[in-house]
DNA sequence: GTGAATTGTTCCATTATTTGGAACTGAATT
DNA sequence: AATTCAGTTCCAAATAATGGAACAATTCAC
């Protein structure tokens, strides 16, 4: 298994919840906090645990774990510890496979992968997080769920940065404002200036590098795709191991990315476009 | 792609929501048969679809399709078509990254897989229902989410026979007062009364056939998983294609699939014995 | 293009649910 | 046996959800 496909979800911790539009009011926001706190969590939570994350009494705070366990959402385990629910999993899978964006996608995400022998990413923008919707990788199988389905960072990532670089400037300004900067490597954004200059260097070439942002030894060239109004609707990456791509390479790569892209984009408009 | 790979998902409507222990009081218990509504659909819902199918007044079902999309349950496109959200991804990625259930059993699925050739299915019984944790597969690289995280129903698959093989009676009777007996091929059992026989006899002998039952020309055996107290964890099993899995050599495998639960067993006492 | 019908959204007094402090049970520790 | 800690239950008060009706915005028919 290559070095970058057992990334370790700790990173993922800093995220917090970035991506609802938080809403911790109501009934239902303050229970997504709670499915947040053990999703998010490296290991299976106690009530005490929760308890102290939360900051809920005591009494509200077990009515509401006992409603998530009765809902599938959450399962409680013989030693009293919590763990995320697999009703998720069936949600999940549902949603994955009729989700016509990557149904639309697929065939160019598998001859950009062959075109170029290096993984395939298709990422989406939600909340200040860009979550993978699909995964093309040559060799090996994949370990589903591997990457799918995982948020990521925009400001470290190259799909993240295509996302940002489509933003009207004022949605920009407001996303970075919630944005915690975590300094994953040497190369990642310290800080909102940085990363705004070359969003506007992104947003004029039209496609995006990761140097070794996210993870050392990882790069990645990604292109958007953005529907009539120009608005960003998801992005395609190529990634790989650092030793076998060069930003020579990649550069060149930003060409095939940017076709895979366009031809996603046609899709979406025969697809979607007359019912619009 | 093997045929019984693409199987769509409409059988699984049949479902219903066979996952939860049915609570649909409760502000969330609502709002969850809302998810179900629109996750379960074959394509993304209008307003008033949703309307006539949740029987709810106008007003509240706005609002509370709202709060679903606020919190990224739902995602509500420009056109008024409700859809599943991508957040669910996330949640899903996290709980089947951590499953300990999963985790412990990935090494002996291979080995399963190695032995025979054929794919390798781990499950656990959710509500009425059989939900796919993992799979391994020979061949081509898989289509994540293909499988996994799937219901299917606990009646007519190996892994749902060989969990209601070791319910205690009364559960047993429970369940099955609740299942909907869709028969989804000749060989599928259209009445408690057959099934639990054959039932019986899967107690006694410790592992189950699906002969055809839950699609024409898959057929496969299975082994549960249990703990120290004889409760049902989850069942191991292998699947293929009837033309090359005679009978025969189904009934030869189910030694090793047997070895391979008693491993997983082994592996559950291991890491979770001294804590309970 | 006008009017009618359908679809989607907002409002607010009523109703139902959630809240959270406190009292209670049970297990582990000393 | 006494004490602490983890987990559960209870109920008056606070809060949020409800749903009918009025209001917009589309779509459709003519």
């Amino acid at each position: 298994m290559l070095p970058f496909l057992s990334r370790a979800d700790e990173t993922m911790n800093a995220n917090g919840r970035g991506i609802a539009q938080a809403r911790e009011t109501g009934t239902l926001g303050k229970l997504m906090v709670l499915l947040d706190l053990v999703t998010h969590a490296d290991a299976p939570l106690r009530f005490t645990d929760i308890l102290s994350l939360a900051g809920q009494p005591r009494g509200t705070l077990h009515r509401q774990l006992t409603h998530l366990v009765e809902e599938g959402l959450l399962e409680l385990d013989g030693d009293g510890r919590y763990a995320p629910g697999l009703r998720l999993l069936d949600f999940a899978a549902r949603s994955w496979a009729r989700n016509e964006f990557r149904l639309i996608a697929e065939p160019h995400l598998a001859d950009l992968q062959q075109a170029t022998g290096e993984t395939v990413h298709l990422g989406v923008l939600r909340g200040q997080s860009i979550i993978y919707l699909d995964k093309v990788e040559g060799r090996q199988p994949v370990r589903m769920y591997s990457q799918i389905g995982n948020a990521s960072p925009c400001y470290c990532t190259g799909v993240g940065k295509v996302a940002l670089s489509l933003l009207p400037a004022e949605s920009l300004v407001d996303l970075l404002a919630g944005v915690n900067f975590t300094r994953f490597t040497a190369a990642t954004h310290a800080s909102p200036a940085s990363l705004l200059a070359e969003i506007h260097e992104i947003a004029d070439q039209g496609y995006a590098f990761d140097r070794e942002e996210h993870e050392a030894g990882i790069r990645c060239v990604a292109a958007p795709i953005w529907s009539e109004d120009r608005t960003f609707l998801g992005g395609v990456s190529i990634t790989g191991p650092a030793y076998r791509l060069s930003m020579e390479l990649l550069a060149q790569w930003a060409v095939p990315v940017r076709q895979a892209a366009g031809r996603i984009m046609e899709g979406m408009r025969i697809r979607l476009g007359p019912r619009r």
